[in-house]
DNA sequence: TTGAAAGCGCTAACAG
DNA sequence: CTGTTAGCGCTTTCAA
């Protein structure tokens, strides 16, 4: 395809035009102070005029800087990731910075892919949900800043949503409810916020002496929370805290059809408030926070770009529990057969 | 930041480290059928143990080639573009392209600053649902060649989801079960798939000799659909028809927040099928089939770069019906207020 | 089949 | 304040 005007014109064309050397253009641009005023504008102006817009590839090549950071997410269409892309985004654009999005659909090798692939022409990542070892990421980090979201790595960057506070607030409130017996719906087994919130679903239950039935979901997605529902029946659970929102959505729908209503039958809990308050019945969720998640991530790592050094940062945003209509006090489980 | 290991290999350190010359080294991997199997795997074996990879940057400033493209949405937090901007980049990755994703939140200028910030290190562009006037997108076209997503201009690349059929059928579908008079819940003004929407019902309610009422939500979003909610109410319409899936969520919530429930005393139909099966109520919607268009969009794209040429391609995806259970015969409304 | 050498467009010492 | 020069890492003629 031709395109239109041939190629951009490069600084060497503006200076010729100028009657100035290339090195004059560049810092017309890049350091105008050093500069005499005339002499700026009279390059501005030819270059104005000839439509010349510094290429960028050519200054990162020779600098090794380039304005570009990469995000990358184990699933996009997972509903906690598109507020945190978008925020992280925004942030990243009022600095100039254009961001790389990739995808690495919840597989490690496909990150370290992505990651390779992103880092030539990438300032810096951010890694929302890593599912690579800790090796791989510190190797990564060796090359390249990072920031961390949901991954706990010493004297990485990291911010992480902990969702402690939340789960045990949600505990609480299913004991306060009269619920003896509970069930975490598990989320993915490299996810750090799964791990935490197993933790606490753990610590809690233990001292509030409640029973606690932990089922595996096979990806944290609607699909799996729907699957869930089989295990879920099979014990004698009267109320469930689900990994996630969606997980959550799937595992209402699961019970449904089962026969088994929420929250009359079994009460459940989600996490990430993403889609709760869509849902009907509206979900009672521990909040994500996902939007500032991004921002603060991007944040740190303009600094880190900007000051040549990393802090060994651990920002935590803490959780709480949103109540709303999917938790009650125990109903009668019509079909459920008593554990062993 | 004192990076360790200092910086990637480059390949004149893998043909010093093998003996040969950077030129070898650089066909080993661009052209290896031009060298001896031998050299080549040397070169390879070099290379792997060094942990070379190309630097993208260097060769896109020596061949002005980039491997890379970007996809631009309105809001990448509407469920309807994660799955697109899924399958977009997984097509990519496919060609080993990289991709920037952009956000324009609705909004026409921003959109033209982030292709202008894009292009200098772009191939391509995908541009889904793109707010930006003919004008402007024919300029950016001069320049880099552009694929369209539910925008219809002349000449230019484009892949559609034409609602046209869904939507009669919708139409249809409500006359048959009773309704005579239907609201169109209504979306951007400058959006391609609203125009074709609100036309589709225009003629289908003519043809079935049905009352139309159309209501101009704010945006498409869970909030403006759950505000027509009011408007609604002040017609005599006894079904709705939503721009798109998460208006349609809105505008139930916001029914039965006003003691309207859906279907029994009003029914409601989404678009694009992306929330709709695992929404309670499920909702009726009409198929979006965006992980197709996002990657058809790419293809296209990946061919025009390729073959340096534009083809006049006007690809339609067409939709249909999936019937749920938020459509039934017209029922009483309670609190409807009589229309002037 | 391989090597030498000349750039791609820009930046960054180093001089002046 | 401004020009000269030497690359950044890769590709690509042109020779050998």
């Amino acid at each position: 395809m031709r395109r239109a005007g041939g190629s951009a014109p490069t600084i060497s064309q503006v200076a010729l035009e100028a009657g100035v050397s290339p090195a004059t253009v560049s810092r017309a641009f890049s350091r105008p102070n050093m500069l005499s005023p005339e002499t700026v504008e009279k390059v501005h102006a030819v270059a104005a005029r000839l439509g010349y817009e510094t290429n960028v590839v050519a200054r990162a090549l020779s600098t090794g800087r380039h304005r570009n950071i990469a995000i990358v997410v184990p699933d996009i269409a997972n509903p906690f990731f598109p507020p945190l892309i978008r925020a992280a985004q925004a942030r990243a654009g009022e600095d100039g910075f254009s961001v790389f999005l990739g995808d690495s659909d919840e597989n490690a090798d496909r990150e370290d892919t992505l990651i390779s692939q992103f880092a030539p022409q990438t300032a810096g990542f951010v890694l929302a949900s890593s599912r690579l070892s800790e090796d791989r990421i510190t190797a990564h980090f060796a090359r390249r800043p990072i920031v961390l979201i949901n991954r706990d790595i010493a004297r990485l960057p990291r911010v992480l949503i902990d969702g402690s506070r939340g789960v045990e607030a949600a505990v609480d409130h299913l004991a306060d409810l009269g619920h003896r017996r509970i069930a975490y719906i598990s989320g993915p087994a490299g996810s750090w916020s799964n791990q935490r919130r197993r933790r606490a679903v753990r610590e809690a239950t233990r001292r509030q002496n409640m029973e606690l039935f932990v089922i595996q979901s096979r990806a944290p997605t609607y699909e799996a929370g729907s699957e869930a529902a089989g295990p879920l029946c099979s014990t004698t659970a009267t109320a469930a805290i689900a990994f996630d929102d969606l997980v959550a959505q799937g595992l209402i729908a699961g019970l449904a059809s089962r026969g088994l209503g929420v929250p009359d039958q079994i009460s459940v809990v989600g996490c990430d408030n993403v889609l709760a308050e869509r849902m009907y019945p509206q979900l009672t969720s521990i909040s994500g926070h996902a939007e500032e998640a991004g921002k603060i991530a991007v944040d740190i790592l303009l600094r880190m770009l900007e000051s040549h050094e990393a802090r060994d940062i651990r920002y935590v945003i803490d959780t709480e529990l949103t109540l709303r209509s999917t938790t009650s006090k125990p109903g009668h489980r019509r079909s459920a057969k008593p554990s062993p």
